[in-house]
DNA sequence: AATTCGGGGGT
DNA sequence: ACCCCAGAATT
C-alpha cells in the first residue's frame, strides 16, 4: 500500500481541477509569490504547526527587525527568542538562529534553494525543504503538510495514519505523482490553499467543490472519517510554582536549559511538584529552604493559571515575595538579578510574560 | 516507530 | 471538551 499507483489520467484530472480552482484564489499573504528564499524560509519556519493568522504578525516583525539572513545571524539567540515569544515550539527559533549563522557563513548569506541543500539545514525537514525549493526555484518537490494529507486522504481514499512512517511514505509518494513538474510552486501553493479554504477539517461544503465527482470520501460518505488519525493519550499534569522574588527594583530570574518545554526561555525561581501543593507544604521542600522562602514577605499574593499544551496540562501558581538584601544578594549568585524595567528584554513562556509588565512592580 | 516539543482558534 | 494547525527533532 506504500507504493499506491495513481493513474496518469487521474493525476492530470486532479492537478488541472486544482490549478483551475486556484485561479481565483489570492489570500494576500506576504510570503506568497515572492522569490526571496530567506523570506520564504522564515515564513515556513514560523508556520510549522501554526495557523497563518497566528504567524502573520510574527512574520512582519521578523522581516522588519531582520531584513536579511545576515542581520539575523548578527543578532543573539536571546534577541531571536524574544521576538519569537508567545509563538511556541521554541526549538524552531533556536534552530532558525543557528541556520541563519550557517547560511551566512557557508553560503555567504545567499540562502540555498535546492531541496538537497535545504534538507541538511537545522529546522528544515521534508516539508519545508520541498516548500522552499518549489516556491523559490520551482523545483518539482511535492509538499506534504496537514492540508495536503487531508486533501489526498479524502480525494484518493487513503486511510492510513500519516503519523506512522508507512503513512509518510504513502502520502509523499502519492503527492509526488500528482505534482505537475513544470508548475511545482504554483501547484504546491494551490493544494495547501485548497486544504485551508475548501477541504477544511470539519464540515467542508462538498456540494460546491470542484473535486466532488472524483473525490473518494465524497462519493463514499467518508468525509468526516478521513483523514485517519490515532487517538492521543491523556495529558500529563504538572504543577509549577513560580516565585517572583523582589528586592528594591530588582527581580530574580533564570534561563531554562534542561531538555524540556521552553528551553532557552527565562522564568522566575520555580518549584515543581507532581500534585497540587499548598504554600505551607512547599515550604518543606529543599528548594524552598535553599531559596529562604519562609523568611520572605507577601506570600498572600497568589495568582493561578491553567494552560494546556499538546502533551501536558500546566497548573501555574505565581507568588510575589519581597526579601531582605542579604538574602537577595546570596540568591543573586545562583539566579540573575534583573531590574524590573528590563524584564521585557527576556523571553518568557506566554503565561509568565504577563509578569514582565512593569506596572506590577512598585518601583520607587 | 512513537513521543515530544506551545499556543491559539474553531466547532 | 476535543480537534487541528503551511512539522522537525529526538528517543
Amino acid at each position: 500500500m506504500i507504493n499506491k499507483r495513481i493513474e496518469r489520467k487521474k493525476a492530470l484530472d486532479f492537478s488541472d481541477k486544482l490549478l483551475s480552482w486556484h485561479q481565483n484564489i489570492n489570500r494576500g499573504l506576504p510570503w506568497v509569490g515572492i522569490k526571496d528564499a530567506y523570506r520564504i524560509w522564515l515564513s515556513e519556519i514560523i508556520l510549522q504547526q501554526t495557523r497563518v493568522e497566528q504567524g502573520l504578525p510574527y512574520y512582519q516583525q521578523f522581516i522588519r527587525r531582520f531584513p536579511t539572513v545576515r542581520s539575523m545571524a548578527e543578532a543573539t539567540e536571546d534577541d531571536v527568542l524574544r521576538l519569537w515569544q508567545g509563538l511556541g515550539y521554541y526549538s524552531r527559533a533556536r534552530n532558525m538562529y543557528y541556520t541563519a549563522g550557517m547560511v551566512t557563513q557557508q553560503y555567504r548569506g545567499k540562502f540555498p534553494t535546492s531541496y538537497d541543500e535545504l534538507i541538511k539545514l537545522k529546522g528544515i525537514g521534508a516539508y519545508s525543504a520541498a516548500a522552499i525549493a518549489s516556491f523559490a526555484a520551482n523545483e518539482p518537490r511535492a509538499v506534504v503538510d496537514g492540508n495536503v494529507v487531508r486533501v489526498l486522504a479524502r480525494v484518493f481514499g487513503l486511510s492510513i495514519d500519516y503519523q506512522r512512517s508507512e503513512g509518510k511514505k504513502l502520502f509523499s509518494h502519492v503527492a509526488q505523482q500528482l505534482l505537475p513538474v513544470e508548475k511545482a510552486g504554483r501547484y504546491n501553493q494551490a493544494i495547501m490553499d485548497f486544504g485551508a479554504l475548501q477541504c477544511v477539517p470539519r464540515g467542508p461544503e462538498c456540494g460546491s467543490c470542484v473535486m466532488e465527482r472524483i473525490c473518494y470520501a465524497s462519493r463514499k460518505k467518508q468525509v468526516a472519517r478521513l483523514p485517519v488519525k490515532r487517538k492521543k493519550h491523556e495529558l500529563k499534569k504538572r504543577y509549577l510554582h513560580f516565585f517572583i522574588i523582589c528586592h528594591q527594583d530588582e527581580v530574580l530570574i533564570e534561563q531554562r536549559t534542561a531538555k524540556d518545554i521552553w528551553k532557552g526561555l527565562y522564568q522566575f525561581p520555580l518549584i515543581e511538584t507532581e500534585a497540587e501543593t499548598p504554600f505551607n507544604e512547599l515550604l518543606q521542600s529543599d528548594k524552598a529552604k535553599s531559596l529562604g522562602l519562609e523568611a520572605m514577605q507577601g506570600m498572600k499574593d497568589i495568582n493561578r493559571h491553567k494552560q494546556k499544551l499538546s502533551h501536558q496540562e500546566l497548573h501555574f501558581t505565581v507568588y510575589q515575595l519581597w526579601c531582605r538584601s542579604n538574602t537577595f544578594n546570596t540568591l543573586a549568585r545562583q539566579y540573575m538579578a534583573v531590574p524590573a524595567i528590563h524584564l521585557k528584554k527576556y523571553s518568557f513562556p506566554k503565561t509568565l510574560a504577563y509578569y514582565t509588565d512593569i506596572s506590577l512592580y512598585s518601583i520607587k
